[in-house]
DNA sequence: TTAGGCATCTAAACCGGTTTAGATACAAAT
DNA sequence: ATTTGTATCTAAACCGGTTTAGATGCCTAA
């Protein structure tokens, strides 16, 4: 009897509905299933998720239970199974923006070490506005996230969750972090312009909110001064996204701060810009005003990003093993979400130059 | 007494716990909440959630069901809450790869519709495998997504669920469709070639996998026959990413084929490529090889993806709108979602010619 | 005095799973 | 015949909310 109660049921799936508004085939639920073999929902919960309990009942009913829920087409509901289970298998990554060549390698690198492990992951973007820096790692959490990935993003305070930082502040000991050695990297550069006899250097400062701009203006200080050359205060440029269009920032940063720094009016022979997209943008702005690349003017980026190799003059640059750091970052938040490690860790990596031919032998 | 338990609870959260394990602060439920208050659950329930049911309850009680959970500081269970109303607000993101300036220009705009209407979405990437396409879309609903958005990813049969495609394949009807007028897109490109005097043209043809690939060279057919100018076989690279080391596929494709296209010594003035990215990547191809860009080979792309206007010489383009795409796109989920609606919108959009200075008169 | 009406609040079912602590039946051992 | 053991399977609590259908007490009108 019950088993025909359920095949009708089942039926109906592919019967052509006569109400207007079907609500489509109705969702086996694991007590249809069961009522459909006579047995309980618990052991049809056993044996679907091969608990140790299914052992203790017979093979041929727990071929009988496979059989039927490959038939009906059972599908778990995925919010019940996280209410007991308390776990989703959900993590959060937030970033400043999406489309930016620096995010995009982190999150090639987070995906593919998080989709191995059965995990999925939602993204959300924070544009640089503080009250979403603020809120939208709780509100990942909230969404049912089991932990969160940020990626460049400053954090004011500990989180109450497995929390995994990367590219950014390194403030908060009590998260981990995974980052570039931004003053390696800034040495890494500026060594190889002094190396092309390249002495009168404007740079692009970073944005006051990026994480790597302390650092790595520490590291082109020191450098400089270990060097001999000394910082032209007006040859030093500040990006700032608020004389910018909203909207992902690109090479159209680079472009604008590139005419500014122009317009100063002061020789240089090299810029070290902050990043590849804003090396880009400068590059075709002197070219616009006139200079050839790399003999008037060479550029010196930093990240490495995808296409860096294929700007106009092919980019000399610091490489962030960006890929790597996503998947080191993933890698951490899981071991925290599942053994709730606690230790702080604290993953420097190591940058490496590029060497491409936006770079020339200073004229002297 | 109630309370003092309830209050003991909290102030157990800022003691030091002496247990090794401590599970962190208890999560106050609603059912904590409640007792805490000496009031029943659904009383509170009520309140917090604004239900029409509310108003049944005397002011002061509000006040103090609002008070007490802003100190206990309660955050309702998301996946209890899903489970009743089986809706979660997630929306799933299938795109071919990250990374790629087409998708991020398509994600920028479903991001800023969603985060509107208080959705999250959460992405996944198919890197063109078979058997991801196939499995991914259900695996994202399975995981709890309201509704699919497939980013130019081919579907071989209807969905059980939500589902808008964004500029992809349009051979199912059952669901939605935003893409683009490809073959007035390859028209564009092909007359602002033709009217700079180019006859002998090159052309790359598209990932058999690409759901534009087919309707972009109908466009090219048409067209070219349309202003008598023939194509030449020889002329014409099929773009294959078996070909191509795995990873997100950039301007590395187009420099390769790039590269094969000249070794086939046969004389062309332009190449109309498939996409930006592989534009770039035979632009580079082509300057390694020799040739000055544009005077020697005029070059178009397809997207106008953020960037072409940095490339060198500034890339002339068809302009897909990308963030609006993305953007109808996640409406039209979110109304089919919504109001469960079932007429198929079909949302063809218009190209645009953007003309930069990749393509110089033809010299005769 | 008593029924009706209103304001306020609650008991309990429900969503769809997981899991603990037995229940039941039958065979072997005493 | 009774106990013990073992192999199967299940009842029911639970996760943390939402929601329906009352319960309760008090005031007013007949």
């Amino acid at each position: 009897m019950l088993c025909c109660v359920a095949m009708s049921r089942v039926a109906s799936k592919t019967s052509k509905g006569k109400k207007k508004a079907e609500a489509g085939p109705k969702q086996v639920s694991l007590r249809t299933l069961a009522e459909h073999l006579g047995l309980s929902r618990a052991s049809v919960s056993f044996v679907l998720n091969d608990s140790p309990m299914a052992q203790t009942l017979s093979a041929a009913t727990r071929q009988r239970i496979l059989k039927a829920a490959e038939e009906l087409n059972y599908r778990p509901n995925y919010f019940a199974r996280c209410l007991n289970k308390k776990r989703s298998y959900l993590v959060g990554v937030l970033v400043p923006e999406l489309g930016e060549g620096y995010v995009a390698g982190i999150l090639a690198g987070i995906e593919r070490e998080l989709l191995q492990d059965k995990y999925v992951y939602f993204v959300s973007s924070h544009q640089w506005v503080p009250k979403l820096i603020e809120e939208t790692p709780r509100l990942l959490v909230e969404r049912g996230a089991d932990g969160v990935i940020l990626v460049n993003t400053p954090l004011s305070h500990a989180m109450p969750f497995p929390t995994v930082n990367v590219g950014g502040h390194k403030k908060l000991t009590s998260v981990a972090n995974i980052h570039l050695d931004n003053r390696a990297g800034a040495a890494l550069a500026l060594e190889h312009l002094a190396q092309q006899g390249h002495r009168r250097i404007a740079f692009f400062r970073g944005h006051a909110e990026s994480a790597d701009t302390e650092d790595r203006w520490a590291g082109i200080c020191e450098t400089a001064a270990r060097l001999r050359i000394s910082i032209d205060p007006e040859l030093v440029v500040q990006l700032d996204k608020s004389l910018m269009p909203p909207g992902p920032s690109g090479p159209e940063e680079g472009y604008l701060f590139g005419q500014k720094l122009l317009a100063r009016r002061k020789k240089f022979s090299a810029l070290f810009a902050f990043n590849d997209m804003s090396a880009i943008g400068a590059m075709s702005a002197f070219r616009d005003a006139g200079f050839r690349l790399p003999e008037d003017i060479s550029v010196v980026g930093f990240d490495d990003v995808h296409g860096a190799a294929f700007a106009y003059p092919p980019l000399t640059t610091v490489r962030q093993p960006l890929e790597e750091m996503g998947e080191l970052a993933a890698q951490t938040l899981l071991h925290r979400i599942e053994k709730g490690a606690r230790r702080a860790d604290q993953i420097l990596l190591k940058p490496k130059l590029v060497v491409r031919k936006s770079v020339a032998l200073a004229e002297n």
